[in-house]
DNA sequence: TATAATGTCTCTAGCGACTATAGCTTCAAG
DNA sequence: CTTGAAGCTATAGTCGCTAGAGACATTATA
């Protein structure tokens, strides 16, 4: 049995973080020491740790909960998994376009300027106008 | 004189927006008209457009702020405003960075599944096993 | 000019995924 | 047995909006 401080540590997930999954339902209340602490096992670490990985990867705390939804039944076809990750995928590949544009643009506006007062200031001029940018955001 | 829905489709700033970017302290209290309602100024269209074209790059509202003030003093060194494009420029190359390795991660474990049923899914799999991955995050 | 339609007003609450704080109780080590 | 760390609940704050309610103002049409 591991108190909510130890599976913090070992999962890397923050206390009061732990306490908020549960409030979200993503966890079940586990039990409860004598003193009203909370006490977890083995399989309640793993959970989190899948948690954990998952919320690293990018995934909502809605998409996880249906993963784990899905995982309470392992003989129900895989596809849903599979479309969750996908999603996810695309949604990860668009926001990378996204920041690669504004880089580009960004970098740009941020090299031109060699100016020594704000009067002159390219990056402020850049943001002031818009015929100024390379494509548009 | 403009009203705030002209202004908000002369920049492409929501109303609301508007009305919160003023509570925030980005842009002044304007005029009111005799029935209280907010009547802008072609200077503050271009503020405002200036503050729309800056969200777009990504910028923070508080930096936005730094950026306004600056430009209120044009004979101020520009140094301020080239530092902040460049940090804003470093978050969104590290962000890129940070993206793009989760973007591998997930499509390898997107496209490595070909299990029929969630007993044997590798999303899942490779979400509940760390050691699965390629890269640490 | 009357009325209808649209726009605007303030205020409040909600989003997602936490994080911080306050004031208390419990636990483990010395 | 004392002390200090860890845990408890409850509430509010973060960011940048967005949505809704209910009232008032303005504009367009009949």
């Amino acid at each position: 049995m591991f108190s909510i401080g130890q599976i913090s540590n070992r999962t890397g997930v923050k206390v009061p973080t732990i306490r908020y999954y549960e409030q979200m339902g993503l966890i079940d209340a586990p039990e409860r020491s004598e003193g009203n602490q909370r006490r977890y096992s083995k399989k309640e670490l793993d959970l989190l740790s899948f948690i954990k990985h998952a919320r690293d990867l990018g995934l909502s705390i809605d998409a996880i909960r249906d993963l784990i939804r899905l995982n309470a039944h392992p003989d129900t076809p895989c596809a849903g998994a599979d479309r969750i990750a996908n999603e996810h995928l695309a949604s990860v590949r668009l926001r990378i376009q996204q920041l690669q544009r504004l880089e580009s643009e960004l970098s740009r506006i941020a090299k031109s300027c060699k100016a020594g007062v704000v009067k002159d200031c390219y990056v402020i001029r850049a943001l002031s106008d818009h015929s100024l940018c390379q494509d548009d955001h």
